[in-house]
DNA sequence: ACAAATCGATAGTAACACTATTAATTTTGC
DNA sequence: GCAAAATTAATAGTGTTACTATCGATTTGT
């Protein structure tokens, strides 16, 4: 796992940077940064001033890589979502009850993400605390009708769509599997949201985990 | 129950507003108007510039109101919730059946919200569109802890709790009954959202509504 | 009738979200 | 090895946002 992610470029969209960040120091760094940066002051009090002071550029570089912090954002998520289906085809591979497969892909999706220290230049612990806090905000925008025409949404939607197709399997009759899916790799982002923040409104403590609560939800809801 | 609201001053946290804008018409015309605003250009292009000019009144008259305008959208996400467990509160009172009162309970928070005309300056059609697109950005911001201690979201929480006490009583060896009812709400007002936006990732069309979908996982999920 | 509250209007500030320009440095193609 | 091209850092500038402060004019309460 390790050695194969530090060799495969993970795919994200192309229309999402101006100069793709990847091809150089400059950019690796603005990238490990913006994810520490984001996580410690919030998506609302970052600025591209701010980062371009913290790798000791400047403002006008940043802007040559992003058009604004909302695509930046937009990055992040596609690779972070990149990331996931990557390890959930990986996973899976070469499984062949699809009952197993739902079992792995649900822990993916829903289970805390742990630092993968293959990627030098991202902290996937730390970005995934900032999907957790800051993904809705990527969609809640009133430009998200042109920008899924615009393809920006496909890596996110081709995950979901790999696990209705396991549901579908176990049972194709169950008419709801689109929702579920959705409901479940959205949930599960909130539930750690709620867990840490608004506690009552979550069952999630050390006894519990959220994985648990899902793959009992789904297990039970797909068998009827 | 159209009578009775109109009667009813619906309880919203006294610390959203600088100045109750229930007290004054130029209060209401604000809240109306603000409403209407934020659906047509969303809440991050919304100012308290363009609110003034709307209401022919100005910036400052508005800030007499609210500190801010995530203190007015907290105000409106209040008083959604509200109304919300007001409903509930009134459609499931008498009835014995927990089964039943949970059904009850699971349309209100999950099906489509239409005008009550009794409120005059308030349209919770399109209140509720806004809470569908914009709910998330009251709670993910760092002040989200601050906020939680001050209070502003018990009435959110108290609506979470009543739903999870029907489902107690109806099997109170379910671990999972607060997450499900936080999935639950949190995620009927995104399968509104997806089925509007990003319609592959949602099963619901004119056959198949958030409501069925929901009524249908959670009876699966709490017996067993 | 008088005081207090409310309102509309204006002005001002710091930060934000960019765009443009330029000069220095680095990379590359031959 | 060198010229051309690309990249970068730095500065300046513009319009907008998010406020705060002040000040008359009007309305309201007693």
């Amino acid at each position: 796992m390790r050695e194969l992610i530090s060799n495969i470029r993970l795919q994200v969209h192309q229309k999402t940077f101006v100069k793709d960040p990847e091809t150089s120091e400059l950019g690796k760094n603005l990238i490990r940064e913006s994810i520490l940066l984001i996580d410690e002051i919030g998506f609302e009090n970052f600025t591209f001033k701010k980062l371009g002071e913290r790798i000791k550029s400047n403002e006008s570089s940043v802007y040559r890589y992003f058009e604004n912090k909302h695509k930046l954002l937009l990055y992040l998520a596609s690779w972070y979502w990149s990331y996931l289906e990557y390890r959930l085809v990986f996973a899976t591979n070469n499984i062949e009850d699809p009952c197993v497969r739902l079992k792995i892909a649900i822990g993916i999706v829903t289970e805390k993400v742990l630092d993968d220290t293959d990627t030098a230049h991202i902290n996937e612990a730390i970005l995934s605390r900032i999907i957790i806090a800051e993904f809705s905000k990527v969609m809640h925008t009133k430009e998200v009708d042109q920008e899924n025409k615009e393809g920006f949404f496909l890596i996110y939607k081709r995950l979901n769509a790999r696990i209705v197709s396991i549901i579908k399997e176990i049972n194709p009759n169950y008419p709801f599997a689109e929702s579920l899916v959705s409901t479940v790799i959205s949930g599960a982002l909130h539930q750690h949201f709620l867990s840490e923040h608004l506690e009552s409104l979550s069952s999630i403590d050390s006894g519990k985990s959220v994985s648990e609560f899902y793959t009992h939800l789904i297990t039970n809801t797909i068998q009827n």
